[in-house]
DNA sequence: TATCTTTGTGAGTGAATACTAACTAATGGT
DNA sequence: ACCATTAGTTAGTATTCACTCACAAAGATA
């Protein structure tokens, strides 16, 4: 998993291969599927370790008792663009529903990925709306669409920037943005 | 060119192939290679084809006298999800950025498409703020930011619901909800 | 009619790439 | 020490795909 990672993170998805795998690990091609079936299970198993390490990363946030759900929400955001900065790989995979759509299993896996994220800000949201730190104006699953689609947008932009700008700062940006339109204060 | 967008909305762009682009079009392949040098040439022709068709049909949308800023950003993407509706292959194809990571001019095509929509965007917004119809709390360019990302992601939802979903439904509510928070009235 | 240009074809090449067959070396339990 | 299981190798196969070669027909022009 780390070596298919390191792979896409240097030269892209469609660079990984069984080949250039096999070569970054050390061992022969045929070595390879005695621990996987197939590409895609290679892929799979590659979605499914990112979506772990997302989950078990966002979840073990540590929030400070005094904190507002905006407050929790800039700390998750700051942590997933932080992740994605150093390990271009995730986005490139995670981003690549285009790429998965000839297979049912691995463009169900991003969907499932996709619908975690949302539902981590969907829950954000609700509760700020019930403990009146929202505003109540738009429905939360709107306010969900917004903000995750425009993390995703500063992602897409930081990616065709060539990883040049500042995705860190660029997403902090955009997420305070949301917030002063749906934060009571 | 249609033979091409109809390939590809019907069985994606992963299936778009010298030999069935030929075999769509009545031809041999080496025929296909006499009007083009190679099958990306083929591929930018076609962004280029769906670039000016979204420029000359968003600037030729028709605007009441009366319309406000956000009446007209409405009606714009109003056009925009429709036609997304119609040829689902234009999404394909616009938003395959991960594809065609690997070629410097179709990526180069890709952006510039997304600038140029987001340039309409930007400079509604900009009007907006200027003559008073939208708020100030914002930049312009981190708002854009927003409804461009947050308008993609209705698209997002409507290909992985494998076009069930109502996208110029759901895209109207998005749009509405933003306007919502950035409106005066 | 003669000839040049354009547009087409059948047959094939070469490269990439996922995957396999047949065999071998290492490991670990009894 | 024996042997079953696990993990590895070399040398392929099969297929897909963009692209080309050598040649032929059709169209335009003189």
């Amino acid at each position: 998993m780390e070596a298919a990672t390191n792979r896409i993170s240097k030269f892209g998805i469609q660079n990984l291969t069984i080949k250039t795998l096999a070569e970054d690990i050390g061992l022969s091609e045929p070595a390879l599927y005695r621990h996987f079936k197939s590409k895609n299970e290679i892929l799979l198993n590659l979605l499914e370790y990112f979506q772990t390490e997302m989950k078990s990363r966002i979840q073990s946030i540590p929030f400070e008792p005094s904190a507002t759900e905006g407050d929790k929400l800039r700390k998750i955001f700051h942590s997933q663009l932080q992740t994605f900065s150093d390990k271009p790989a995730i986005v490139s995979v995670i981003f690549a529903e285009s790429i998965f759509h000839y297979d049912d299993r691995l463009s169900k896996k991003v969907s499932e990925i996709i619908n975690m994220m949302q539902e981590f800000v969907n829950a954000n949201v609700d509760t700020g709306q019930k403990n009146g730190t929202y505003k109540k104006l738009i429905g939360a699953s709107t306010i969900t669409t917004i903000i995750v689609g425009a993390m995703r947008m500063a992602v897409l932009k930081w990616k065709l920037s060539g990883h040049k700008s500042n995705l860190v700062k660029d997403g902090k940006t955009v997420l305070n943005g949301i917030l002063k339109m749906i934060e009571n204060k």
